[in-house]
DNA sequence: GGCTTATTAAATCAACTGTTTGACAAGCGT
DNA sequence: ACGCTTGTCAAACAGTTGATTTAATAAGCC
């Protein structure tokens, strides 16, 4: 007698089967826009299972955002910590500090089970759509994320003024969410696995473009006395 | 006898407040989870309203697109063919190409009604949320505008290989989309009026990032014989 | 006065929303 | 063998969704 099907599957086999198809779905139509019943149905489950397993609908994003986001802003900041130790005294040379800041993504996807397309994308979502109605141990981690490399940009690039710094690490975050979000646009990005020359290639592309954006009119990453208040023409 | 509440208000007033009410609800809570209810609600209309004046609540949300989106891409290139015939046969500057890029945001603004904060929100969620679900003629007008400025960029960056100026660009539309999108966290974006200091001060750190960005590691604009294949480390 | 256009309230529609309920069965400890 | 927990199910729930229809009303125009 084969238990071809039973109605106890012995570790709750379902809930697996809810998170991975409501990830998939999430990460091709939005939050918003993926119903309870679609994701019950793709995971070949009961309408009530993401109620019972997830206590509600909101509960279920909220895990899937958490999920993966905060081992990312962790690895960020461990690497932070270690680029930090080897500097001793001296700032952090600012591609290894950008480097460390989505190096993160490309470890993270491979110790996930999701494909590089669809990891992406729905991080793209996280940080883009839902950006402000993150739950609150993604909001908080993603502060003291945020501060510790903003004052590791401040050291690397200290002839730079505070606010003109803050509006140029807001553009670097949007070219990387930007990225993310349209994965499939540029299939150059996801193909071979993560780790692959072309992944490696696209990190690299990110760098020096946020490097030289975060770096521009400084000549050198060296302290100027003071810097005259030049009129803009661009 | 004042007039305080005719059945039939002249030019179709309902109409125009059914576009504003929608318009701000858009901007604020997403295209996605704003109800034809709400939006009469708001405009102080009946529930059919809508489908009277626009046909579905989906052709609403296409207008409201159009409305700004084709606008400003028309202007783009009006300005690219004005910067293209001062120029003559030379190529044009990149800030000059970055500027005619991003300008015709805060000129629109001023020819709407809406406020600053408002309509940068709406353009974000229109080029984040809603990006590939557009209307054909935003579509179009988009592919058209995009194939022009591209060309334009292999111009002034000529030594740039075909596939790296593409993913500097994406990057450059990454960090535009994601400053309008997020307009309220910077309130110094939104102080004073179009064309003040403020808003002139922040279209000038964005070009001079992005142009850093895409010019990164050619030290002029003029082409090279052959650039020598280096590996990369970052 | 008749016609078009604009607007309203109200009702209705089918489809969909997230959630709850009650029953049932398997596994497990005692 | 009993009872408890856990997983699963079909069914129903109450609310919302976009859309349509009806009837009534009223202003502007020819």
């Amino acid at each position: 007698m084969s238990t071809t099907k039973s109605k106890v599957e012995s570790g709750a086999a379902t809930r697996q089967r809810l998170l991975e198809a409501a990830e998939q779905l999430f990460s091709e139509d939005g939050f918003e826009s993926v119903s309870v019943r679609d994701i019950t149905e793709k995971a070949g489950a009961n309408v009530a299972a993401v109620n019972y397993h997830f206590n509600s609908r909101e509960h279920l994003v909220e895990l899937v955002m958490e999920r993966y986001i905060n081992p990312i802003n962790e690895e960020r900041l461990a690497r932070l910590d270690a680029l930090e130790k080897k500097s001793g005294s001296k700032a952090v040379p600012l591609e290894e500090l950008l480097d460390a800041f989505v190096r993160p993504f490309a470890t993270q996807v491979r110790k996930s089970e999701l494909s590089e397309k669809m990891f992406y994308k729905l991080m793209g979502r996280c940080l883009g759509d839902r950006a402000g109605k993150m739950p609150k141990s993604v909001e908080q981690g993603f502060q003291l994320m945020l501060m510790r490399f903003k004052r590791a940009f401040e050291k690397a690039l200290p002839k730079l003024e505070s606010e003109e710094l803050l509006w140029r690490i807001h553009f670097t975050v949007g070219a990387m969410i930007h990225t993310m979000a349209h994965a499939e646009t540029f299939n150059r990005f996801t193909q071979g696995e993560s780790g692959s020359p072309a992944m490696e290639k696209t990190l690299s592309r990110f760098i020096r473009f946020s490097a030289a954006g975060l770096r521009q009119d400084l000549q050198s990453d060296e302290p100027r006395t003071k810097g005259p208040q030049e009129e803009f023409l661009f």
